[in-house]
DNA sequence: ATTGTTTGTAGAATTAATTCTACTGTTATA
DNA sequence: TATAACAGTAGAATTAATTCTACAAACAAT
């Protein structure tokens, strides 16, 4: 390997970042994608200077690991292969409060990243974002040294708290994927109804299709 | 920015690989994600040493860059932020025969390896593959070695393996919760004609609805 | 070489679903 | 208590989506 091409790398490619001598961040990357996370690690080492990063693919060894070192922090995706990394999320803040922790994912921010808040997570970034607002997460989030005091978990932000009980009634169906002919059949209601109240769903869940509305009651754990 | 960092980036964690000083490979890289784009081009840079590489993020920022520069190798996910890529490679086969194409998406390579093949595409790459064997097929496309068939992956049950092209194409935007009428103005059909197709995915699929057909994808990691 | 099957595409007819409007209770709230 | 926002229900009009049929081209199997 040449060191002329890693310089070419870093003095045409990368904006060069002074380093902070006095924090020492000690950074987890948990996806399961070894290019995403093999392009965060070279990011964040090349382009902010911080270079003491680990990496795990699945929550089985991310939890193994957030015992084996105490890392500052966690950037982690919301699918692994093993599970839903929501579901280990609040045991991670119970252990390890002072964790910084952000969520990288492809699910856009509009949705998910107002409802991983109540997760108490404070940083979101979209997998789809440019890199010029990448690195700017990125750095901010890595330099932020003040442990995220977290406005204490408002269940009102639920989106589904807000429904109606005939709203609810008629999430259920549309949730299993039953057309609002047959609900209206169901019901005993007439189709013009069931669309309004499914349009009042959709208004106050922010969702746009029944796909959004499905992943939007899976992240809440709504069963009904 | 300092070299030491850097040479651990070197030394540490990329395996040294020898470069052929005779080829010249120009590289494109076509993906909308920021962070795959840049991760995959440091990589090919520090792993492979070849250095010239470009990027886009859209189909028309793809097209418009292989009129303007003469490229020998093309790496490209299957959807971009603009449309599917399924829909111009046949242009770009056609007007670049000798272009090499590396399909490298997210979905398993038993579904669309075989759709892509079609477009006399011989190299796909799972972004789920371990790093290993990216590297690995990565060196071997890009010094145009044939590559080695992947026969080891069985689930012969899996029903979206069944799928043609365009079903899969139509597929994509369904499991996006996107409706028939925006899906067959973005691939200018009649909605009939989607419909139709529609109709032939729940038929191979045996998905009774979209939520069935989410939930499946979800199962054979078809997500995208 | 012939025949059956799959794929890609729609037209016509029909059905499903939504939108816009509106009315009546009910429940907060100023 | 008056008043505004919300909840539950539809009619009329409109739009979205499906079904049924069909046909040509590509492909596979005999």
């Amino acid at each position: 390997m040449e060191i002329r091409a890693l310089m070419n790398v870093l003095t045409n490619e990368l904006p060069a970042v002074k380093l902070n001598p006095v924090m020492q961040p000690k950074i987890l990357i948990a996806d399961d994608h070894s290019m995403i996370r093999k392009g965060l690690k070279l990011h964040v080492q090349l382009t902010l200077g911080f270079t003491d990063i680990d990496e795990v693919a699945t929550c089985n060894e991310l939890m193994k690991e957030l015992v084996k070192n105490k890392y500052t922090h966690l950037i982690l995706d919301i699918i692994l292969s093993d599970g839903n990394t929501l579901e280990v999320i609040p045991n991670i803040r119970r252990v390890y409060p002072d964790l910084n922790i952000l969520v990288f994912s492809m699910q856009p921010a509009e949705i998910y990243g107002e409802a991983v808040k109540q997760y108490g997570i404070n940083y979101y970034m979209s997998k789809a974002v440019g890199e010029e607002e990448m690195i700017q997460t990125l750095q901010k989030f890595i330099h932020n040294e003040t442990p995220h005091k977290r406005t204490d978990i408002h269940h009102q932000d639920n989106p589904f708290k807000t429904l109606a009980p005939r709203e609810l009634e008629i999430l259920h169906y549309v949730l299993k994927g039953i057309g609002t002919k047959e609900i209206s059949e169901n019901l005993n209601l007439k189709m013009n109804t069931v669309s309004t109240i499914k349009t009042r769903i959709y208004e106050k869940t922010n969702a746009g299709n029944i796909k959004e509305l499905i992943e939007l009651a899976t992240l809440y754990n709504v069963n009904y």
